[in-house]
DNA sequence: CAAAAAGGTTGACTTTGTCAACTAAATATT
DNA sequence: AATATTTAGTTGACAAAGTCAACCTTTTTG
């Protein structure tokens, strides 16, 4: 049993970060994708060629859910899909030009509000933010 | 105009820790509130006394959403509201006896989920991560 | 080959969240 | 003091987001 403070300050900070990200999330507003879609976007754009079933995999999503939101996106021309060569029962899932430019844009976005986050802080901050930022990741993603 | 590796770092953390959040927050099933019911609970459970308004402001959330939210929970027993002597407009909401226990069990489960997340790493890593986050949230919460 | 498993689709549905119109109380304006 | 404006909360109607289960097809396993 981890020391209880221990657990205390984990929970804290994780009910603080949601909190924060709601807060940055909301920017996401006046974009036509919601959080779930910019997601899958995201990560078809880091990983052309992804399944549907890597999708809800790796984000923890639903298969009707991802089937739906992936039918519509081909419709929009923002994504393609072919037949995998392998696996005649998968579609490999990539962006299409419009889909590269409406990721374009929401990197744009994204880009420009962080960096109103981090431009009100000072150098050193940043500095040590940033630090915090790489050492959890370093500790969590094992 | 930050530098541009920097916020590449800071949105990568916020789209791992949102991944992060995601996954631990699926725990929260076989709960009988959602993630913003529990919010608001937590809210309550923290600020006894806080009005309907208090906690849109502080979470975020739409006026009709979170008036029907607290209705719910006064039928539910979990809540209860008082008229405001100040302002006649206003209710004081805090939880009642059942709402507390509630909320105890939402403590212990999720005590407990983050026990298993500390209890993973060695004592180092931990401390690691935890000065890490306690720094993260004194650099932003300015 | 038959049976079971896995990827994906679809219809029906629930949950979650939003919007706008409204009531009543408080505050500001003349 | 009377009127206008603003604010807390409520409600109906609705939209968005997400879930579930049945189903078809292809692949894998026994």
């Amino acid at each position: 049993m981890t020391n209880s403070t221990e657990i205390d300050r984990f929970r804290h900070f994780n009910r603080f970060y949601t909190n924060y990200l709601g807060l940055l999330g909301n920017h996401l507003y006046e974009s036509p994708v919601n959080l779930s879609e910019a997601r899958v976007l995201f990560e078809l754009d880091r990983c052309p060629g992804a399944s549907a079933r890597d999708l809800r995999d790796r984000l923890g999503l639903d298969k009707g859910y991802v089937s739906r939101m992936v039918k519509r996106f081909v419709r929009q021309g923002w994504v393609e899909e072919r037949a995998s060569a392998e696996d005649g029962r998968v579609k490999e899932l990539r962006l299409a030009q419009p889909g590269d430019a409406l990721m374009a844009g929401l990197h744009r976005a994204a880009a420009e509000q962080a960096d109103r986050a981090l431009a009100a802080l000072a150098p050193a901050e940043r500095k040590r933010l940033l630090d915090a930022m790489a050492a959890i990741e370093s500790v969590l993603s094992r």
